[in-house]
DNA sequence: ACCAGCTCCTGCTTGC
DNA sequence: TGCAAGCAGGAGCTGG
């Protein structure tokens, strides 16, 4: 599923169940997703209280007063709803949601957060707040694409030394952090940018129109809830809607918005992920 | 160091 | 209608 807007609306979307609230019951229908679960996580999360909740890249961390951060990451298909009876909010889980529903957390509070990922790509660990730095998942990420730390000449810098296709740097979590096939397509798109362009051969004036353009589309993402095309809902089941504002993702063979029809939009594969462009537009 | 290809898993869509 | 192949928003690993 969720690329950096999706995984800050669920973020969003959780901290008023979790923040500062008590983890009274932990229940782990599987002991694994992608890789198993942490050791005893049901145990260590059990009786601390949330203290805080960031994002890093599509990680969700969560700093427990245990002096441990949760980290959760959705995969393709995770996705976080929660209930809080206490408020009148009541989930009906389907049987596919219900099969699915692999860890089950419950506040002292009333919220009650359920973690349902059919494809099971995602992933959870617990780590020592003190060394979160180093987590091998966080480590080796680029910088945040809406913090202090991205500008142009961050990622001129970075497309200098690669050879690789524009649309495959990108979707490199060490060139910048959170982008997915989705959002490298708009930016792309948006920057006039051929996403088989070698990298290191744009001009720096064009990598400067892609970085506002990177940050633009993610921002007007997250403003509309993230995108929702099959699994991505916000934690209350409500969808996002930034779909319906893609100018080339999911569109082959549909015209181009921008050269009115003079062209179609085009598909093709490049590191095994599908690539979406206008030939007229793109170069 | 970089790069392309393969892999994990399940559900939905497409094409015969 | 039935069935198999192909496809999906991520990212670690392998071998060149």
């Amino acid at each position: 599923m969720p690329e950096l807007p999706e995984v800050e609306t669920v973020l969003n979307g959780l901290r008023p169940a979790l923040e500062h609230k008590h983890i009274e019951h932990v229940e782990l229908r599987r002991g694994d997703l992608r890789w198993p679960l942490p050791e005893n996580m049901g145990a260590r999360l059990t009786g601390s209280t949330v203290e805080n909740m960031t994002r890093r890249s599509k990680y969700i961390l969560i700093g427990l007063s245990s002096g441990e951060t949760w980290l959760i990451h959705l995969g393709m298909s995770g996705r976080i709803q929660v209930e809080d009876r206490t408020l009148g909010q009541f989930h009906h889980f389907t049987a596919m949601e219900e099969k699915h529903r692999h860890v089950i957390v419950k506040m002292r509070e009333g919220a009650c957060v359920s973690y349902i990922d059919p494809r099971r790509f995602g992933a959870m660990d617990l780590c020592a707040t003190a060394q979160i730095e180093n987590h091998v998942w966080l480590r080796n990420l680029g910088p945040e694409p809406l913090g202090n730390h991205f500008n142009l000449d961050v990622l001129f810098t970075a497309f200098q030394r690669r050879a690789a296709p524009v649309k495959n740097v990108l979707l490199d979590q060490k060139t910048v952090a959170g982008l997915g096939n989705i959002y490298v397509c708009e930016a792309l798109f948006e920057a006039r940018i051929h996403p088989n362009r070698p990298a290191k051969e744009i001009a720096k004036e064009q990598v400067e129109t892609l970085y506002h353009k990177i940050v633009d589309v993610l921002r007007q993402a997250i403003a509309a809830g993230g995108s929702t095309l099959r699994d991505h809902q916000q934690v209350d089941g409500s969808l996002g809607y930034f779909q319906h504002n893609f100018q080339v993702y999911g569109r082959e063979g549909a015209p181009c918005f921008a050269c009115d029809g003079k062209s179609e939009i085009r598909k093709i594969v490049q590191a095994g992920r599908s690539s979406f462009f206008c030939d007229h537009c793109q170069s």
